[in-house]
DNA sequence: CTCGGTGCAAAATGTTTGCAAGTAC
DNA sequence: GTACTTGCAAACATTTTGCACCGAG
């Protein structure tokens, strides 16, 4: 929550309570919500609060990094809070990403020749398969990696 | 070109012109092109085809595995073909995704207790910076990361 | 007091579906 | 000949923009 009031206002973003319940619900969902499943939630405690609203907030959120945002074309952007450093395991067939953490992946350090050419903040390994709840029933939705 | 004669086979998928051409162009280009993309190039060697096909057959190629969708809402969903293992730099500011390949990334293990969950079928890392010609501009679109 | 933020509505963008006619096998 | 495909158009889902009013700093 410091961090929230950190970044604001260094970014000269202005502290509005819709803001605040935004972030504070967002840091703490635990699956990877989109604009519509954050408009559901705060909406619980800020009734007269717009989807509009949340949306363009989600994107300010991620333009300062206070938020990241996984593309995910078809079924609507998700985001994800930006804190400790972790890992997916994107399911093939009904799309969900879990987070996972990993020592041994956080510590990958990249190549010099990339280094020279981009300025990377930050990195992370994607698995890729099918997810315990697909394998049983088979089920299939669309097919597609990162 | 025989892959793709082999898994058709498999899948029943018949060989359209259509298919073919469209097959043909997306391992030729080595960018990560969306359906547009593909569609205007295609459209070259065949005008008659339609956006619609393109965009529907590129889906198919992705359910039966010859190529991987790339998902980046807004701007459209990319494809890739499933070729060689490879990564990803993902530029923050634009949102280009170029490849690249390392030994090292490629050899990473999967740690037991996913492996015992989840069907791993791929992996792959992601790096997430700032590409040299948006360092240059200081341009800005979206940020966001997968 | 001022500038950025909010909420509403409209526009833009991209994806998916239904269907009749056509074609690979 | 049959089942799968194509192309077209409409339906959907989602994101983005314009603008008047409001409120945090």
């Amino acid at each position: 929550m410091e961090r929230f009031q950190d970044i604001c206002r260094t970014h000269r973003l202005k502290m509005t309570p819709q803001r605040t319940v935004i972030y504070r619900e967002i840091i703490r969902d635990k699956r990877h919500p989109t604009a519509e499943m954050l408009y559901r939630k705060v909406r619980r405690t800020f009734p007269t609060i717009s989807f509009d609203t949340v949306n363009r907030t989600l994107r300010g959120f991620c333009r300062v990094g206070l938020i990241d945002a996984i593309e995910s074309s078809g079924r609507g952007r998700m985001y994800e809070p930006n804190q400790v450093p972790h890992h997916h395991i994107k399911c093939r067939q009904c799309g969900a990403i879990v987070d996972f953490q990993d020592p041994v992946f956080d510590r990958l350090s990249v190549p010099d020749s990339i280094r020279k050419k981009y300025n990377i903040i930050g990195k992370r390994v994607v698995l890729i398969g099918t997810c315990p709840t697909c394998q049983q029933k088979g089920g299939r939705k669309h097919g597609n990696q990162g």
